[in-house]
DNA sequence: CGGATCGTTGAGTTGTATCAAGACGGGTGG
DNA sequence: CCACCCGTCTTGATACAACTCAACGATCCG
């Protein structure tokens, strides 16, 4: 039953395995994609607002943040990056980049080509299906984190935040027994939820007082699942993943 | 010079032209698509979160909004559709969709079936890469409202809306003279914006009393265009527009 | 051990929300 | 054709969520 065969320890296929269906053939050619990898530092530009990059970057360890400066120098945090995504896939079809694209954590990257991926796009179908439907979820993420800051109150917008990040983790596999690493810092979390960063320690304050999570350094423990999705007004739905119901059963689990 | 042959009129094919360059056998192709044309009120669902659509929609007149509720029952406007979008599109690879569309406007559609489109994108590569530019521009466009409402105060934030209105207007060949078709609603404004209808109408009263624009009934007319992009912090080059100097530089002619 | 970054707390300020009520305007029915 | 009605726009008064500024404590790292 366990989905665990020959390919499932490669960060890219466990992501693209939570979202759609490939065959091993595809699979194949995924993992054989000439890619150049390279570590990278905390805190480390990988492409900038007005790039026009020819390759496109599969982060392989670690996680990183996609952002966009205000003209008076405010930030705000797009998405987090996690272990198997592409985050800047979409320079694929968008000559000059809108965004800047950092890490948070220590990160291994693999460049890809530009024409690799169009090359097996055009071979494979159905893994251009993946990547657009991957580009897609990840606008539908957009979309929820904008109905999140424009229309939730701070304490709710955070809660709603954290349950997404798990139930991402959850989906690649990371976390056991209701931890997680989160190695986002208050001020990220701030800028990613549109409020200051003492705002985001207040509010964070709160959700421990009430007894939701405890998170100490980098390691986020959900002390009450039910109460951190009601708190949130969380729906998984708009993550799109396969198997919601099992990774979500798997959750309750622990966490409760 | 004018971009007038004879596809030029139709538009699908204008709102494409503005973002891409496709050859005649595609476009001839594009416009050979079957679809279900129907006449739509105004405030009326087109689609529902919930729902798993077999078909998209192609928006041929009106203007509609793409949005979504929170468990309180606040809106938050994703997106407007202007004349030859297809605002939800991205149904085409995600099976449930998340989000609502409404008309603001009497409408036009054509609905189009998702076999139809898939056939097109299998026969024509340049139209799949159209169209999922298309989905990665609307996710550019998310991106920049999230930035709009998180770091921007509300004054701010109603220029840059209304700079992308015009210059999306302008890209599809709407407005005359400065003067744009502008149906949304006050309260729409506000539901874009993640303020409330109270706040809009003072926002835009500052506006109004800064020189920057006139709004009476739908008619919006740029008084200083350079002075609503400074007021917006506006930066056109999220759009991903084709020829962006030439439609700004009509712009500013009419406008100062 | 010193310095830098991050987390935490307090006090005062400001942007925006809410509630309420009136004015305007366009459509519909008597 | 007028009267009415409903939705939208507008304005005022009050309340609150979140911001800024400032300072201090806790870590971590070199």
């Amino acid at each position: 039953m366990a989905p665990s065969h020959r390919f499932s320890s490669h960060p890219l296929l466990r992501k693209l395995d939570s979202i759609c269906t490939l065959s091993d053939e595809e699979k194949a050619a995924l993992l054989a994609m000439p890619m150049q990898v390279v570590d990278l530092r905390s805190h480390q530009d990988i492409v900038r607002e007005g790039d026009r990059p020819s390759r496109s970057c599969l982060l392989l360890e670690g996680f990183t943040c996609f952002f966009k400066m205000t003209g008076e120098g405010r930030r705000q945090i797009m998405a987090f990056g996690f272990p198997g995504d592409i985050p800047d896939l979409l320079s694929l079809h968008l000559d000059v980049l809108d965004n800047s694209l950092s890490t948070i954590t220590p990160c291994k990257v693999g460049f890809i080509g530009h024409e690799t991926l169009r090359d097996l796009c055009s071979r494979f179908p159905q893994i251009a299906s993946a990547f657009w439907r991957d580009t897609l979820i990840d606008a539908s993420i957009f979309r929820e984190w904008m109905l999140n800051i424009g229309q939730r109150e701070a304490y709710s917008r955070l809660a709603h935040l954290l349950c997404e990040f798990i139930v991402r983790s959850q989906a690649i596999g990371l976390g056991h027994d209701g931890t997680y690493y989160a190695p986002m810092t208050q001020g990220e979390l701030g800028d990613a939820m549109g409020i200051s960063t003492v705002h985001a320690n207040r509010v964070l304050q709160g959700l421990r007082g009430a007894g939701l999570i405890s998170w100490r350094g980098t390691q986020l423990t959900v002390l009450d699942w039910d109460g951190l999705k009601s708190a949130g007004d969380f729906d998984p739905t708009y993550l799109h993943l396969r198997e919601q119901t099992e990774s979500l059963s798997s959750l309750r689990g622990p966490g409760a």
